[in-house]
DNA sequence: GCATCGATGTGCACATTGGGCAATTTTGCT
DNA sequence: AGCAAAATTGCCCAATGTGCACATCGATGC
């Protein structure tokens, strides 16, 4: 319950950081603005983040929360491409990867950015990358589980960054419209299952 | 000629910074000792690095340097799986990768420094997709080449960091030993080519 | 219910850093 | 040699990171 509450100030922070950026851009800002809109101490924010740009990407870190949930629902023999699949369905929300759209629109306008939005997306590989290995067992050969997570997420993000290259010129636009995430985890499944 | 000079301060200063962690740990100096190294001001360090963590970084990014001097010795009606095995088996040589590794293993150390590793990480990996994008020219629907490119590059990732989970507890051990390179790009195509 | 303990938020102090500005040196070109 | 562009430098100061001591709150045991 105390981590709760840690939580709620982490996120307090991150979520003021991140309209700061949206609002007056990432150089518009200190980190007593941040920390006077949310309500903490200057020490506070240091304690959670090392800087701005720590904040500001971490509000794109839409946990893998409920592995069990996932996992009761399917067969314990379902290929593991399959369950990955309805993994890649049902974690990575539409929602989710909005959020991540637009901070890695701002990354592009802010350079300094970069780093730490890559940073997040690294460590949402890695818990869905365990998720997926606790379902693997001893079915596959050891370097099964990380080759194929690491294809499909790799496919998952270049693909994510084309629809920022699209309306690239005027301001980002929000909503990945260029992009139908469904169909598109479609044909790169298909890619998958039967090869390039 | 202009660039190589700037270039070669770049490094003299990234290579420094790079020695500084190896011997000190990241937290064991300070910009100034880099700058003293090096042989440099610590006003110029600021111009080309935005902080330790970047210089230090920078260090393994091995640029994907001569284009045409890949693309000359292949057909030029080559599928793209076989141009991309060429590109990975030509342009990641070993040595990149061994360095890359150190700087991953340095990463698991120092926290702060793993988000500016992604960041070169990701640097290299626009280089080469250009690079696979210019040879794939329009033979391809538009999402195969992001696609495509994203998975070896993934996999290739997740590989390496799994080189570092094995030999954990102790200190890192520079040379990759437990990764033969080259047979993992062989049976990571083989899985590309006939699906998983 | 109360005491204790560990973890979280805070205030303060200070070294480190980032980056604007102008001056100075170096480089490329003619 | 002479000129323009670019790289490096020094100076300066606001912003930042972080150690320390202290207050506060939640949890655990009596």
């Amino acid at each position: 319950m105390r981590d709760l509450k840690r939580e709620a100030t982490r996120e307090a922070l991150a979520k003021a950081a991140f309209e700061l950026t949206r609002e007056r851009g990432l150089s518009g800002f200190v980190t007593a603005d941040v920390v006077e809109r949310a309500g903490y101490s200057r020490r506070t924010f240091g304690n959670h983040f090392s800087c701005k740009e720590e904040a500001v990407a971490s509000v794109a870190f839409g946990g893998v929360d409920d592995a069990s949930a996932i996992l009761a629902g399917l067969p314990a023999d379902l290929p593991l491409l399959d369950v990955l699949l309805a993994v890649m369905k049902t974690q990575f929300t539409t929602d989710a990867l909005v959020r991540m759209r637009e901070l890695m629109a701002m990354a592009r306008r802010y350079p300094t950015l970069e780093p730490h939005v890559l940073g997040v997306q690294q460590r949402m590989r890695h818990t869905a990358q365990e998720l997926l290995g606790s379902v693997a067992g001893d079915r596959y050969p050891t370097v099964y589980v990380p080759l194929l997570f690491g294809a499909v997420y790799g496919a998952v993000m270049a693909a994510l960054e084309g629809t920022l290259d699209v309306d690239l010129g005027g301001e980002y636009d929000p909503s990945p419209a260029s992009m139908d995430y469904s169909s598109f985890l479609d044909i790169t499944f298909d890619y998958l299952r039967h090869g390039f």
